[in-house]
DNA sequence: TTGAAAGCGCTAACAC
DNA sequence: GTGTTAGCGCTTTCAA
C-alpha cells in the first residue's frame, strides 16, 4: 500500500484537515489535542505513509539535499573524505547527491547545472577551476558552495583545505634530515590547483631553509596518462642528475613511481628514497613500508559538510562571512627512507 | 539571475503560455512554429532558466534520479562498480544518490524509506540481507529493485551477481596444482551472504574435485573486526594444522592476512602461498606481488544500471520477467602462490 | 499552433 | 485546536 498513500489519504482516514496531519508530521504538536494526535500518527503507521519529499520541497524551497562533485572516485583519499561528508550530512538529517567530473570542466558543469535545477540546499565541490564564471555565478544565485581541497585563486569562497605547503615542507624536510641533499619532486601539471603549487612551495621552501638550491631538472611534471610517471621515473633515474630521494605528491603516481624504480632493479631505500603523499591502507604493507604525508581526509570531509549546513541554516539575513578553514597534515614515518645512522632526526 | 527564473517567467518574457514553454522544452516542437520555438529557446537562454526539478517529478511521477545503496565505500571493488553504475547512469540521464549501510539493518532501512520519500525511480542495492521484509515491500510497491553483488535467497529479485562459486574453485584449484594440499579459506562470518557461502562452496568443490579432505579447522571464521583476522592468522599458523595456502575472501582481510604472517617471520610464497579476493591498484605492488581473483567490477555496476533503467523504462504494463545475471571472475597470477618447478599449471 | 485551467502533494497564512 | 485556501513550478488534457 505505502508507495501511493498521500497526506489526503491520512487526513480523510483520521477524519481530520492535511493541515493538521502536516502540523503534527513536522512536530508542531504544541497545540494539538493528544487524542488527534495520536489518532493521526496512528494512522500514518497503519497506513504506512511515507510524505512526497519532492511536494515538500516544493512548497517549502528546501530540499534538505546537498551536492558532491570529487574529481576522482579511484584515489581512497576522497573516499575518507566521502565518509566524512555522509557521517555528518546523515546525522543532520540531509541525503547526498554524488558526482565524478573526472577533472572535467563539461562534465563539472553538467553536474552542477544538475545540482540546481534538482534545487540542492548546498554544493561541496573539489574544483576543476576550469569553470570560474560559473563557480562565482553560484556565489551570485546564493546558492551555500564549498571549495574542498583546493582553493580557487582570485574568487572569495567558503574553502576547506588542508595546508600543502606544510605537507610539501614536512616531507623534504625529514629527507633533508635523513641526509638526503638530492631531492626529486614528481607533480602533476599544475594547472592553477593549489595543492600542486603549494607542495612544490613547499618543497623549495624546505629546500631553501637548509641552504640547498632547488634543481629544475629534479622537479618533474608528467601528465596523469598511465605509463607517464614510469617513464619519466626511469628517464630521471638514468640520468646524471640522479637523485638520492623522491618525493611523490600523488598515491597512483607512489604505485608508478614504485614500477619505474623496480624496473630498473633498484631497491628502496637502498638506492633511493621514497615519500607518498595521501596514507592509505595499504602504504604499510608495500616493499618496503611507505613513509608518507598523511591528510586529515575524514575530517575535512566532516568540516566542510559542517560549514556548509551551517551556511545552508543561517538564516541568510546574517549573511555568513567568508570562510577557509585549513587543516594540518602530519608525517607517518616508515622504511622507504631508510634508517640511516648517526642522523639525528629532530 | 538564474536561479530564480522559472517557467512563468520565461513564458511572460516570451509572450507566450507555459504550456508552449513546456511543450518546447520537452521537445514537442513537431506542432510549433519555427519562429515561436526559436523565440522561446532565445529567452530560454538569455535568461538562464533551468527547469525546477521537483515541480516536474512531482507533477510527472518521474525523478530520473536512482538510488544506490552499498555496505563499504572503503572496499574499492565498490568504487569500480559505483563507476560503472555512474557513466551508465549520466550517459542515459539519471541522477544518483548515493548511500552506505555500513552493513547496519537500521541505515539500510533508513536509506531506502528516504529513497522512497524522495521518489527515486529505482534502487540497486547490496543488501544486507537482514531487512527481508522491507526488500518485499519494495516489490510491492512496484520500485523498480536490484540487488547486486548478493543474492537474497528464497525471494525472488533482480540481481547482478559475479559466480562467486566458481571464484572459489578457480583460487583452490590454482593452489592445488600448484602442488599444495592443506589450503585454509579465511571468511567473515557467513549470515545468509551468498558470496561468503559461495566462496566457500567454491573451495569445498575443488577440494573435492582432487579427492582432498575438506578439514574444518582450515575453514577460519573471523568477525570483522581489526586485528581479528591477524590474530586468526597467527592462531592457525602457529598450530599443528599448519596450512601451506590461504585463501582470503576480502580485500582488507588480505591485507591483515599479510600483517599476522609478517608478525610469524614468515615470508609468502616460501613459507605460505596466498591467493587475494578482488584485485586492486595495489595487488601487484604488495610483497610479493598477489595472485587474486578478479571481478569484473565496472561492468557489474554497469549491467545492474542498465537493467534497473530498462526496468524503469519498459511500459509496465508488459511486466518484464525477474532475471539474475551472472558474471565470470578470472585468476590474475602474480608471485604470491610461488613458481614450484615441475608442477604443470593448467 | 497555442492557451486556459486543473492538479501533482505539500505547507502556511488566515480564519473560525 | 483545527479547517480552508492559496499557491510552490511544472505537465497535460481540452478547447479554441
Amino acid at each position: 500500500m505505502s508507495s501511493k498513500v498521500t497526506m489526503t489519504d491520512v487526513a480523510k482516514e483520521a477524519g481530520v484537515s492535511k493541515s493538521t496531519v502536516s502540523r503534527i508530521l513536522n512536530g508542531n504538536y504544541g497545540q494539538n489535542t493528544e487524542k488527534t494526535v495520536h489518532k493521526v500518527l496512528k494512522v500514518i503507521d497503519d497506513m504506512d505513509y511515507r510524505p512526497n519529499a519532492l511536494a515538500k520541497g516544493l512548497k517549502g524551497m528546501k530540499t534538505n539535499v546537498i551536492g558532491i562533485i570529487l574529481s576522482n572516485l579511484q584515489n581512497p583519499f576522497w573516499i575518507k573524505v566521502l565518509e566524512g561528508v555522509e557521517d555528518t550530512c546523515r546525522s543532520k538529517g540531509y541525503s547526498l547527491m554524488i558526482c565524478n567530473s573526472n577533472e572535467e570542466a563539461d562534465i563539472e558543469e553538467e553536474h552542477i547545472k544538475q545540482f540546481q535545477m534538482r534545487q540542492v540546499d548546498g554544493i561541496i565541490i573539489n574544483p576543476t577551476i576550469k569553470n570560474l564564471n560559473l563557480y562565482d555565478q553560484l556565489k551570485k544565485d546564493r546558492l551555500p558552495f564549498i571549495s574542498i581541497n583546493r582553493k580557487i585563486y582570485g574568487l572569495e569562497f567558503d574553502t576547506v583545505v588542508v595546508d600543502n605547503v606544510s605537507g610539501g615542507k614536512l616531507a623534504v624536510t625529514h629527507l633533508i634530515k635523513l641526509g638526503n641533499k638530492k631531492i626529486a619532486i614528481f607533480l602533476y601539471p599544475t594547472e592553477g590547483i593549489s595543492p600542486r603549487i603549494e607542495r612544490l612551495a613547499g618543497y623549495k621552501e624546505a629546500l631553501k631553509d637548509y641552504g640547498i638550491d632547488s634543481d629544475p631538472e629534479l622537479i618533474v611534471i608528467a601528465k596523469e596518462t598511465p605509463g607517464s610517471i614510469r617513464e619519466k621515473v626511469k628517464q630521471l633515474l638514468l640520468s646524471q642528475k640522479r637523485p638520492d630521494a623522491i618525493l611523490s605528491t600523488n598515491n597512483m603516481m607512489t604505485l608508478e613511481i614504485l614500477e619505474g624504480i623496480k624496473d630498473l632493479g633498484l631497491t628502496v631505500p637502498d638506492d633511493i628514497s621514497l615519500i607518498g603523499y595521501d596514507e592509505t591502507v595499504w602504504s604499510k604493507h608495500l616493499n618496503p613500508p611507505l613513509t608518507t604525508v598523511n591528510q586529515p581526509s575524514y575530517e575535512m570531509g566532516q568540516l566542510a559538510a559542517e560549514r556548509l549546513i551551517s551556511l545552508i541554516e543561517s538564516n541568510d539575513s546574517v549573511d555568513e562571512e567568508m570562510k577557509t578553514i585549513s587543516l594540518e597534515p602530519n608525517l607517518i614515518i616508515r622504511e622507504s627512507c631508510g634508517f640511516k645512522e648517526g642522523v639525528n632526526i629532530n
